[in-house]
DNA sequence: AGGGATGCTACTATTTTTGTAGCGCACAGG
DNA sequence: CCTGTGCGCTACAAAAATAGTAGCATCCCT
């Protein structure tokens, strides 16, 4: 189990980052969890850990490269770790981070909601 | 202004999208927000409403190929509209959204702290 | 009319993600 | 001991997303 330190282009504050070269906390964590899958990949964990193929099950068509790829860059981040048998879970951060991401959850339903029913405010001009 | 009723790419909840096949809220919102720059758009926007090339400045470096595909999926999905003077700002949606990514701001500053500061809690096995 | 800024599109290069195959290892049954 | 199965993970080419640069048409100010 290479507990390879660091590679280079995983987002952490205080590194350059896209979008921003100074590397601010904010910056750096929407890098890192705008990239394709980690998002899914930390909602997927909080519910259980679970190893690596059965992850890439539920994360319905992720491709081994990419999963490893994150799972990487989650554990450089301390998000996430693997324990000594293969089973992914997420740290405290990564708690905390499912915690923060619960308003947005929220946020989904009400969008989905708004979108099916448009122009429904009685706030708008009403047709004549 | 072409109002072009509906990319058929764009995340949208009902949709099949990435990494879920059933269209749920909440992956929806990954999959559009997770693209990149749609959250620092977001994040910009809430600043203030400022138009095309403005805000290219202000994502640094973001091409305006991506930035007008970004800016599309937005107002498609509501989230964001742009004025009859060219000034893209949040609709109410769009305000929603950005509360409901505060929680996200503030574990961002409490990840980079804790990268910073690795094993420091007192609960941990103290050094002998 | 000229100069500069704006919103945006076209086009190619680079990077990221996908898709498929397969290695080496552990473990279970026969 | 052999065979089969599932595992964590890597290799490599194809496809998709994004970056980079240039430029057009329009508006505004002088």
């Amino acid at each position: 189990m290479p507990r390879g330190p660091a590679n280079p282009k995983t987002p952490l504050p205080g590194r350059p980052v896209r979008g921003s070269k100074t590397g601010v906390a904010i910056m750096a964590a929407l890098d890192l969890l705008g990239r394709r899958w980690s998002l899914q990949i930390v909602w997927e964990l909080a519910r259980q850990p679970v190893g690596f193929r059965e992850l890439q099950r539920r994360c319905t068509g992720i491709s081994p490269t990419v999963l490893n790829q994150r799972l990487t860059e989650l554990r450089e981040a301390q998000i996430i770790h693997t324990d000594g048998n293969g089973q992914n879970e997420l740290g405290p951060l990564g708690t905390d981070l499912f915690q923060a991401l619960k308003p947005l959850k929220s946020w989904a339903r009400f969008w989905s909601q708004a979108l099916e029913a448009p122009t429904r405010e009685p706030s708008e001009a009403p047709p004549p």
